[in-house]
DNA sequence: TTTATTTCGGATAATTTTATCCTATTTATA
DNA sequence: TATAAATAGGATAAAATTATCCGAAATAAA
């Protein structure tokens, strides 16, 4: 479904949302060991959300990753999918053709238009603060 | 979505379910010039498709690959991504950990529930028969 | 201003996926 | 039985993804 890179990007604006809640920076250490991922590529996927404005970077002694609280409710799953991923997953053809639409559809186009409707909706109908707000709960988990 | 390689097998054994209603047997040369896929590695995968029982190759003079008649409507998409791609992309987690489920989930677990349970459905009851049809009808198409 | 801390970013490596090539094996037919 | 036509399968290669390492740049605080 999503990438490795993808699956770490969520859970790791997840879990800065959380820190940020707190007023506390983290850093791509804190996040790897929560998130159960690789450090130094998390740290890459981490830069890439940065770039696309969804998290903050603050060099530095006391820096780390955040995020405004305020915009914690309005980044939604669908912004951290597109600036990992890109948008082929509900965009993009089933079956892998470049131009795929009704009028020119692959053979499982009509099987799969909810589905992806519903992913599409779905991703962008999902905030960071809802799911923060799982974990915190205990209602949620970063790890197995 | 589905890897390359399912998109392959996917189209390729919808290219066989054609020829296989019209008695015609069909070679990895054929099915990848016309579902435009590379032919040696389009051939692997039909070979995947033949070790689970999905299609069915004569080897030698006159050999090739086919579907027995009969069959073509009871195959089901799920069991060509299943032999490929595995269950994972229905039954895995959307966030990759190793056990997420009512007890245990993950942050996005119930949100991709629904999406997951659909898409699990469309596979199970989509049959090869009906795709193969919107092809022959000219309704679908393999390529771009 | 120096130092310690921290992210940034380039280089590289490992792994997985995708793709190719070549030979062995099988089989229908002449 | 010999031959031509096919698939099977092993060995590689290429490309993409995942992962690691290290020095540069930035920044807060002593």
């Amino acid at each position: 479904m999503f990438s490795k890179a993808c699956e770490y990007g969520i859970k790791a604006a997840i879990f800065i949302a959380i820190n940020s809640y707190e007023n506390r920076r983290v850093s791509p250490k804190a996040i790897a060991q929560e998130i159960n991922s690789p450090q130094a590529f998390t740290a890459k996927i981490l830069q890439e959300l940065v770039r696309n404005n969804i998290v903050n970077s603050v060099k530095g002694a006391y820096g780390g990753f955040e995020i405004e609280q305020t915009n914690i409710k309005n980044i939604k799953l669908s912004q951290i999918v597109k600036a990992i991923d890109g948008d082929k997953i509900y965009n993009g053809c089933g079956l892998g053709l470049e131009k795929c639409d009704e009028t020119h559809p692959c053979p499982v186009h009509d099987k799969f238009k909810d589905i992806r409707d519903n992913l599409k909706y779905m991703l962008e109908h999902t905030s960071l603060d809802e799911l923060a707000m799982s974990i915190q709960a205990g209602e949620s988990f970063f790890k197995t």
